[in-house]
DNA sequence: TCCAGTATGTCAGAATATTGACATGAATCA
DNA sequence: TGATTCATGTCAATATTCTGACATACTGGA
């Protein structure tokens, strides 16, 4: 009787848990970056480039799920501390690309070690079938949202 | 190439997967709630009170994945709008239970349908099995980052 | 009883992200 | 060619949330 017909039953709704989940998974990545001096986004941002290296500061926007301009502050900040560079020429359009510097990926080394512990921990009870079908669902539901 | 041993594969990564389908749902949310005038964490806020009357600000801000300083926030704003009410007195400790108000439940209304639209469309590709599946597994996960 | 520990409400300041806006460069098309 | 549309970088203002801090109220044990 708490809820109308049409409403949402937040003990077995799929986006709450989604979003318990989501918000758990962050606390533990705050809390094991911070003793890095380091936010999620800041180390997000690390990581893509890691592995996409020459990003342009809209496609880490994109990759991070934050604004380009929000990004855009975070990598003045990151240039600033040596970590990245950003070529002062742009290769094609206005889009400038992004690279990790040594120290950049000094630090990478660091944090991506404890977020592969939180994240191992995350998945810790589920078998490597579940991961895999885990895997599946969340495919299918990010593509059904964005049809 | 592009990570090393001990590095996230973001690609397969079950935490940026987590992420994106919590961002997306995120975002999906919004653009029909805009049209509203409510936030997400509005409108979690009513949707949590309809369905767990005379919780407290802080019983809230958990709920809703927030802390008890931004409920605050946002109670005293849902206050002024004559959507909520807060007991005067507490009935034990400091807590002071919070309840929906006509208005409240009448905006909820409009609110939960529009979410449940949403919701629904993101699961619209899992089978009845699938989707216990997955909500199995998200429980899973959240109490492995709990524990 | 007294005291330490925990939970709550609330204020203030700082950090972070968002919306709005504008100029620039490329692509598409009539 | 010229015009339109779209993506990008960036600045400014606003909004939202968080951290830090403090007083208050309950709880449990010495």
């Amino acid at each position: 009787m708490n809820q109308g017909a049409s409403g949402i039953e937040l003990g077995t709704s799929l986006g709450y848990l989604m979003k318990e989940v989501a918000s758990a998974l962050r606390a533990a990545m705050e809390a094991v970056l911070r003793p890095l001096g380091m936010s999620v986004t800041h180390y997000s941002c690390l990581e893509l480039l890691a592995q996409r290296p020459g990003l342009s500061n809209s496609e880490l926007a994109r990759g991070t799920f934050v604004t380009r301009q929000a990004m855009n502050v975070l990598l003045q900040a990151l240039e600033a501390d040596g970590l990245v560079t950003r070529s002062a020429q742009p290769a094609s359009g206005r889009a400038l690309p992004t690279q990790l510097t040594a120290a950049g990926r000094a630090q990478l080394a660091t944090a991506s070690a404890a977020v592969k512990g939180v994240e191992d921990r995350m998945k810790s009870h589920l078998s490597p079938k579940d991961q895999d079908a885990l895997r599946a669902m969340l495919s299918t539901c990010a593509a059904s949202l964005r049809a």
